[in-house]
DNA sequence: AATAACGTACAGTTTAAACTGTACACAACA
DNA sequence: TGTTGTGTACAGTTTAAACTGTACGTTATT
């Protein structure tokens, strides 16, 4: 363990830990969870929930619940260690792929599910059409329609972007 | 003025704020910036605070703040209607276009700023090397500066791919 | 010059997120 | 089978963000 008592090796590290959250709190994670994942990245070796809790000083619970946030963004990974009960965890070591891929990956989740409930949202539009006639908003409700339709090109292009930066990236690796 | 009684086409209004702004919001705005901008973005002409107050069902302060953020954002613009006295705001057009460079320019200024603030956490280390032997925790802190260096690297790779990104959108506009 | 209209600073409030501690379910070990 | 160690659900608390209303400075209009 790295726990003895090094006073200044802990200063720099929560200076470390302190800067480099900044960066992952702009790829969408929350401070909290970036502070965490920092732990990790900077720690020569996996950590128990009990380890990290002693590194940030918050309670096993924020740990657990954090942990298991990473894990669904697939940033950390769970390790066995044997003859230890413990569930052990440490960062991914290459920042740029699993950052780029888990923040590409949420994107696309979120596009898929967002074209279908524009479909949806503009269907239910076009079978209203008669009522908006009616009350007199059929004009302004077919330039929202047609704002539907922009936002799915939006979607397709950044979608388009993204695997194209990442395919680029995975090409580079091979 | 769109504002006499359209309740359908208010229902439809609502459901597409609600919808796009999940978008908006893997880009980083707030709920609330993200609420406002597509407020204005589906609006078929420029609006004044009192308009969007009264669209967005929040107050005018909050519209007065928000604006600001997304004008700082580069994602609305001030128009000036000739004989009115208020401040017109618009959308910016081309989301594609806006919402990636907005998020690119604050990821590079990011991480600018931060390439400065590592070096200089590096050179405190480098500096307190005697300290650090002394303290007996030399090896550790080797490893955490070259964390340091791991960091510099990712933001190399992010900003790389990410002016890529732009460079090729913008000369597709051309 | 006086009045009215407008946008924003600021202090106070509300709302939502993050965090904690206890209590419990489950698994390992004796 | 009982006992201890481990991770997590849940309710309650703390902390931070979002929002509001009043008050004020500034600019336009008369």
């Amino acid at each position: 363990m790295t726990s003895v008592n090094y006073p200044l090796l802990e200063e720099f590290q929560a200076k470390t830990v302190q800067e480099f959250s900044k960066t992952l709190e702009m790829f969408g994670l929350t401070s909290g969870d970036a502070r965490l994942f920092i732990i990790l990245y900077i720690h020569p070796f996996p950590m128990t929930l009990d380890d990290m809790s002693k590194a940030s000083g918050k309670s096993k619970t924020s740990m657990s619940t954090g942990i298991r946030s990473l894990l669904e963004q697939g940033l950390v990974e769970r390790v066995w260690v044997k003859g230890k009960r413990k569930d052990f965890y440490q960062a991914n070591k290459n920042l740029y792929l699993s950052f780029l891929s888990s923040f590409i990956e949420k994107w696309i989740q979120q596009a898929d599910e967002q074209k279908d409930n524009l479909e949806r949202l503009q269907a239910e539009m076009a079978a209203s059409n008669y009522e908006l006639v009616e009350e007199g908003s059929a004009e302004e409700a077919d330039l929202l329609y047609e704002k539907a339709e922009e936002m799915k090109v939006f979607h397709a292009c950044v979608t388009e972007a993204f695997t194209k930066i990442l395919a680029l990236k995975e090409d580079e690796v091979n």
